[in-house]
DNA sequence: CCTTATATAGAACGCTTGTTCAATCTAATA
DNA sequence: TATTAGATTGAACAAGCGTTCTATATAAGG
């Protein structure tokens, strides 16, 4: 059934790249090759298309990243910059080489911003997130779980942020990008943000 | 020309809570007591009432952000935290007390999640980024100024989120939110974080 | 082979959308 | 007061939308 495939990737595509809102299924149709019946047929309704778009890698991704924080515990007690690197660089190697999943981070970023779909996220990726949260309040024992969560959500929205804004970023830098160290500055950002809003400092 | 002022307070509740594409002008007439056409007619285009709707506070945003600046200056070499500050508060000072700010904020989150709106940032936000992002480097002599810029970035995107992730936040917790020390911690996560992603640390 | 269920096509439906237009009301100006 | 420009109404338009329905093609199961 390559058909079904087809058509989530041309949904993914087409709501990446407009909204909920925005996005058309006849837009999805002729990027799939097939009438708009079909996508209809296949997706149940344009909500239930949109949210099985979420799903598709949704499972994957959760997987890739709780084994790389399980590999970060293996190899001794991780800080918080590790526990957020176990979080951030599946989700950021597999964005930088498949552009469908560069529509995916996009995708993401959609659902993060609306609470329309906040059962979206509590269903695909707050079981997820809780695990990293929990992981990064036991290295930081002093701060209250609420200010973590906070700072988890402040970290998920900068790499967000680095995933689809590099277009914000250019207008305002005014020069290009030097270097391929994106990530590194992006995980220091959160990991030394996330410890100054928890605890320490004031 | 007190009907003006009224569609475009409408237009902001409806474009903020629903997005371009999912608001619509009929929506915004109802909410300000006033027929479809007559929206029409004082915003030329949807797309242009969107724009005015952005445009109407970012002037006065614009000016107390520099004031604040200024202010920071006047007691002395600011430091980066010092800098985000006079970024951050004037804003989350306004949503806090007012809840057309409020919506005003979500409107700015949609124009700067938007690639499509890259227009609207660079008319009406790019400079006032520009002035900080300068003093920051000027703070930060040993970044290259594409960092700062990034950092900037994520920084925005995090402030984005404290105005309108509250649920987000909320569903991840588990708790209620203390205290009010919520501005605080949102700027030691982003005034560290931009440190170290602009240099020093490793 | 026949039956049955699913995949696909094609056309149409009802509804909402942004926009237009002519008509009326309001208010300022000369 | 007469004129004129703008504000407001009300109705309509054409286009696009998600969805539905019927009919045909395809493939799987008995």
């Amino acid at each position: 059934m390559a058909t079904r495939e087809k058509i989530l990737d041309a949904a993914e595509t087409v709501f990446a790249a407009n909204g909920f809102d925005g996005a058309t299924l006849r837009d999805m149709a002729e990027l799939a090759g097939v009438r708009v019946s079909l996508v209809h047929h296949h997706g149940e309704s344009k909500e239930q298309l949109f949210e099985q778009t979420v799903a598709r890698r949704a499972k994957a991704l959760a997987v890739a990243r709780l084994a790389a924080l399980e590999a970060a515990k293996a190899a001794g007690e991780p800080d918080p910059e590790a526990i957020l690197a176990a979080f951030f660089r599946p989700f950021l190697a597999l964005a930088e080489t498949d552009p469908r999943w560069r529509a995916y981070a996009r995708l993401v970023a959609h659902v993060s911003a609306d609470p329309r779909w906040a059962h979206i996220s509590a269903a695909h990726f707050d079981p997820t997130a809780q695990v990293f949260i929990a992981e990064l309040s036991a290295r930081l024992p002093q701060a209250p779980r609420e200010a973590v969560a906070r700072g988890f959500v402040y970290a998920v929205s900068a790499m967000l942020a680095h995933l689809t804004s590099q277009w914000r970023v250019r207008a305002l830098a005014a020069e290009s990008a030097p270097a391929g160290d994106d990530v590194d500055r992006l995980l220091h950002f959160c990991a030394c943000g996330l410890c100054a809003a928890a605890g320490g400092r004031g």
